[in-house]
DNA sequence: ATGCCTCCCCGAGGGAGA
């Protein structure tokens, strides 16, 4: 089962992108963030009529987050629990029927930027609240996978300049550490683990050439439990579609599992 | 790079992103 995660920064602005995404790298599940749409303007249409089932967690103007599925989609939970007057759309999660009890959780975690700062404490609180919520679903002891934009750059290897970043939310220790106690949960970073050779970067920004220098970070991921580690076949990244024309900031991240 | 783009809100120009 080929799995992939994907900012695609605004999905109505993305219509031309998603769809030739989808018709040539047909991923069989697929979470995207940042959608910047309330669920009832999500182009569904152009989800379903590819075979996909769809489930969104959106809000107005920012933020949404989206799981399409080629298997149905059951037990969804939207906003990531801990917090009732959280109004933010950054987590939605499913379990995909006939995958050995795969469980999908996508999340867009919050920049975080300035730092220090109250968007800098709130970033902190929600991974407090993923902490949680993880620790949560492993007790299932069923292949699960934590995909999205984490807004975490874990190591110095997984930014080409790790020095304009040293006073970023996106690497501030405070971040690095609570991505750390994620993985001590016993997850693994699925990329690093099949890619360990450092330049692999998921984000270039728009501006100053980014992308043409390769001036990228690492910030999308996706963590496996025990159950999904060890049915991972591989793990790439998706470069191609940084090229086309108005392409997203981010690129696509895969996983191929044996489910 | 505390913003050189791009998105959203809407119908001007500001907030947000990373």
């Amino acid at each position: 089962m080929k799995i992939a995660t994907f900012n695609i920064n605004g999905v109505k602005a993305r219509t031309d992108v998603l769809a030739r995404w989808l018709d040539e790298s047909a991923p069989d599940l697929a979470v995207l963030q940042e959608i910047k749409s309330v669920d009832e303007n999500f182009p569904r249409a152009l989800i379903e009529d590819r075979g996909y089932h769809l489930e969104t967690h959106g809000q107005k103007g920012f933020n949404g987050v989206a799981i399409l599925s080629k298997a149905p989609l059951s037990d969804v939970v939207r906003g990531l629990p801990g917090d009732d007057e959280d109004p933010q759309a950054r987590w939605i999660e499913a379990t995909v029927e006939g995958a050995g009890g795969l469980r999908i959780c996508d999340l867009y975690l919050p920049n975080g930027n300035p730092a220090p700062g109250p968007k800098f404490e709130y970033k902190l609180a929600w991974m407090e609240r993923l902490q949680a919520r993880a620790k949560a679903l492993m007790k299932a002891e069923k292949p699960l996978v934590l995909a999205g934009d984490y807004n975490v750059i874990p190591q110095p290897a997984d930014a080409a300049r790790p020095e304009a970043w040293t006073q970023d939310a996106l690497f501030r220790p405070e971040t690095r550490a609570a991505f750390r106690r994620l993985l001590a949960l016993g997850f693994s970073d699925a990329l690093r683990l099949r890619r360990p050779e450092p330049g692999i970067y998921t984000f270039w920004d728009y501006q100053a050439g980014a992308w043409p220098r390769n001036d990228g970070i690492r910030i999308d991921h996706l963590l496996l439990s025990p159950q999904a580690a060890d049915r991972l076949r591989d793990a790439w990244v998706e470069t191609a579609p940084r090229d086309w024309e108005k392409p997203s900031d981010h690129t696509p991240v895969w996983i191929d599992l044996d489910l």
